[in-house]
RNA sequence: GGAGAGGUGCUGGAGUGGCCGAACAGGGCUGCCUGCUAAGCAGUUACACUGGCAAAACCGGUGUCGGGGGUUCGAAUCCCCCCCUCUCCGCCA
């Protein structure tokens, strides 16, 4: 959410950097909005005195055992047309808020514009994409051969966008899970954290998942609890309505947790394999930081992440998303992109965001500055990293011409030695 | 699921209709004093919105005692609904 006195002061600004996302997002409506408030709370304000100071003076007058009637109908006149006012405050302050969280974080000036994801720059790439000489298979067919990967089953189980890893499929996702949590807890300084697995709309509304997309989650029929869609949910609300001190900024978490998905306007979109998915498991990086070292600290964190496909020896590239692709809430987000030798392309495995103040605000978020003045911190997360799209670029990536899958040697302490997955033994 | 207790400022904790934005204590900050790894004294110490202003300081107004609504001239205080926490019982991984 944007602070309404800097949409106020900066219109111009906010205008022509909201322009560069597209969409409408009803800047006049609120400024029009805004000014009506003004005056009608101005109005309020100046009733609400009236009635203050009558009302002390109905008190003391009465003490004096004098008759108070004729002042206390005065009085009743000057509340009745309060009520009628407050009324026209609350329907005006709940459209600006309705407005003003309706619009997107403002794209940092180093964002690349453009109104989609053509715009995106490449920042940098790592390794090779290999080359077969034999036709390389997907990872469903891989997976299905190996006996690892059972979609038939995940169909039958709950429905699409599902999977059901079996034997070594399922440990080497495990595996994963604990090599990436390792790497950043022990060498990046990352706490670990395992939180709850739903979340109430606060903490919805506080990433800024609600209300504008309650269409893409998962919510439990009955309750205010919705599956998460990423950790980022309960992670970043850990310090909801807080106030921390200065010095405990940087605080870095990581934390394991399935994600919970509805897809809606995703039909036909990645309907096979484990790329899109309804529930998947993700390892998140999320920070807490203070606003003058927040783009450092972006820098640090994609990084982070980078480092767990390097020591997978898995080929991918950084890419600047646009203006126009950027997520509601980001002010600046790098994609990380693994190469899927089928697709003979990149696929995004990782996303890295600095929210700026825009999430803090929303949930309230505040350090004690060295000037004892209370800010808003900057909040910052990114994948560390997807743990089924892992799970398949090193199928893809690693497969032979047999039909086995090289472990990448960096998870193989983490199964048990093993170097390779083959037929019948998983 | 059943029964009960409670939600007040940075913290503890008073406060049952006007003198309460809130006693008292602790903590923090400032000054004085002392001169030693401490104490004493005095002052100060919430947030949001808003008016004066271009802005800061400052002065003023309004609101906020879990959230929402109601009664009343006037509510932290009375009434209703909701949320949350805790205790006991039941159930359960």
């Amino acid at each position: 959410m944007l602070d309404k006195n800097f949409v106020r002061e900066n219109l111009n600004l906010v205008r022509d950097r909201l322009a560069s996302r597209g969409g409408d997002y009803h800047l006049e409506e609120l400024m029009a909005t805004d000014a009506e408030w003004k005056k009608v709370i101005l109005r309020t304000e100046e009733l609400r005195r009236q009635r203050n100071e009558a009302s002390e003076k109905i008190g003391k007058l009465k003490k004096g055992g004098e008759d108070t009637a004729a002042a206390q109908a005065q009085v009743k006149k000057i509340s009745n047309e309060i009520k009628t006012l407050e009324e026209k405050v609350q329907l005006l302050e709940k459209r600006l808020n309705s407005i003003l969280e309706g619009i997107p974080n403002l794209p940092h000036p180093s964002v690349p514009t453009g109104v989609d994801e053509t715009a995106n720059i490449e920042v940098r790439r790592w390794g090779v994409p290999r080359r077969f000489n034999f036709q390389p298979l997907d990872h469903v067919d891989l997976g299905t051969a190996l006996g690892i990967l059972d979609t038939d089953r995940a169909n039958k189980i709950i429905g699409a966008r599902f999977s059901l890893l079996m034997g070594i499929g399922a440990q080497m996702e495990r595996a994963l899970i604990n090599f990436m949590l390792d790497v950043h807890t022990l060498e990046h300084g990352y706490k670990e954290v395992l939180p709850p697995f739903m979340a109430n709309s606060a903490s919805l509304f506080g990433t800024g998942n609600l209300p504008k997309f309650s269409q893409d989650l998962f919510k439990v029929e009955g309750t205010d609890y919705y599956l998460i869609p990423t950790a980022e949910v309960p992670v970043t609300n850990i310090y909801r309505d807080e106030v921390l001190e200065a010095s405990a900024l940087p605080q870095k978490f990581v934390a394991y947790t399935p994600c919970f998905r509805s897809e809606a306007g995703s039909y036909g979109k990645d309907t096979r394999g484990l790329i899109r998915q309804h529930q998947f498991n993700k390892v998140e990086l999320v920070k807490f930081v203070d606003p003058a070292r927040s783009y450092d600290e972006l820098e640090s964190l994609t990084h982070d992440a980078e480092d767990i496909l390097q020591r997978l020896e898995l080929p991918y590239r950084v890419v600047a998303l646009s203006t126009g692709d950027l997520g509601f809430s980001s002010a600046k987000t790098y994609d990380l992109e693994v190469w899927i030798p089928t697709q003979d392309c990149y696929r995004e495995i990782s996303s890295c965001s600095n929210f700026e103040a825009f999430q803090a605000r929303r949930a309230k978020i505040r350090f004690r500055a060295a000037d004892g003045r209370r800010h808003h911190v900057h909040t910052l997360n990114g994948s560390g990293l997807a743990i089924g799209r892992t799970w398949l670029a090193i199928l893809e990536n690693y497969q032979q011409e047999d039909g086995s899958v090289v472990v990448p040697k960096a998870l193989r302490p983490y199964m048990g030695g093993l170097e390779a997955i083959r037929k019948n033994e998983s």
